[in-house]
DNA sequence: TCAAGAATGTTATATTATATCCTTCCACAT
DNA sequence: ATGTGGAAGGATATAATATAACATTCTTGA
């Protein structure tokens, strides 16, 4: 007999029409929390680096969290002050690096440390994250079992969204 | 009953001496052939740039390419003239881009399509291919089940590789 | 209150990648 | 053999992404 893994899909309203300030303000409200636990200070700047990074369920580009940031504002902010400030998010576990994109998107599960597994849609760039608990075991051991020792893992698989398959067939 | 699948190792010899003209021109003559079979042009520059890719079992820049291609050249060669080759080496299947280094590796067995897993070592960044054809289905499988219709998979694994771990213990 | 370290600001530059236009080369039909 | 069309490559410029290095400001705790 076997055991059906199930995947799980933190972010299971990416796809859908929802009122996405609750979603910014859940991610918000979580960071806040996470780094009072960890004595780690969100500062004004990394909140709301966070915030722009939260804007939509796509992965955001690190210029185009500077042009967002820079926007009204006098003096526009420079490279490294939005870089640091991903930094600081990526080390928390507050957001993931989307490598294949070069782009930024927010963990929807910080809670707990985990690689994650996202499923990039070609079209629309809307971006879920899975969590492939098992998958992801299965890779390390197969890794591992060369004598590799894996320290991280990343997995960003392409293709397209529900919604993008519908518009597709539309055509 | 569980069966066991041993993931295969396609260029097993990465991790220790030994004669790498051998697999530069193992690649180099696959690659004529590959590209004979499918009516595609391995000129004198895509040959030489897949080549130099070859020049070792990391993953090379599109820079470092392009600085080897230069070398002794009086007049060097440009970014487009690297990045188109290393363009068509991807479309033939014969090199892979590791985009968590935003480099690329020579493909170690060219002759089918396929999604590579990489191992890549954090120390020496001596990287290798799995053929982890099972992992990879079932990663697709855990996406498609979610209703998303994959057409890419990336996967690169960080780690350290055995030569790499023996030194460190060593210490 | 002050000192130390963290965070941010500022300037400059490194690294990676592409757009565009022009020239050359090659396969093929004539 | 020769002209022609399209592919390949050359050349120039610039876009996009990321970091180095140093100055200033802020925060926190002694």
């Amino acid at each position: 007999m076997t055991t059906t893994v199930e995947p799980v899909l933190h972010e299971s309203r990416a796809y859908t029409a929802h009122d996405h300030t609750t979603c910014i303000n859940s991610a918000l409200e979580r960071a806040t929390v996470i780094c009072q636990e960890k004595g780690q200070r969100l500062t004004a700047l990394r909140k709301q680096v966070l915030e722009l990074v939260w804007q939509s369920h796509k992965p955001v580009g690190a210029y185009d969290v500077l042009a967002m940031l820079s926007k009204g504002q006098e003096r526009p902010a420079a490279p490294p002050t939005v870089y640091r400030a991903l930094d600081f998010l990526l080390e928390q576990g507050l957001i993931h690096r989307i490598a294949s994109l070069n782009a930024f998107i927010g963990c929807s599960c910080p809670d707990t440390p985990h690689a994650g597994v996202f499923l990039i849609c070609e079209k629309c760039r809307t971006t879920r994250e899975l969590d492939s608990h098992d998958n992801i075991q299965n890779l390390k051991n197969a890794a591992d079992s060369t004598g590799f020792k894996t320290s991280k893992t990343l997995i960003e698989i392409s293709g397209l969204c529900p919604c993008c398959q519908e518009e597709a067939s539309d055509e």
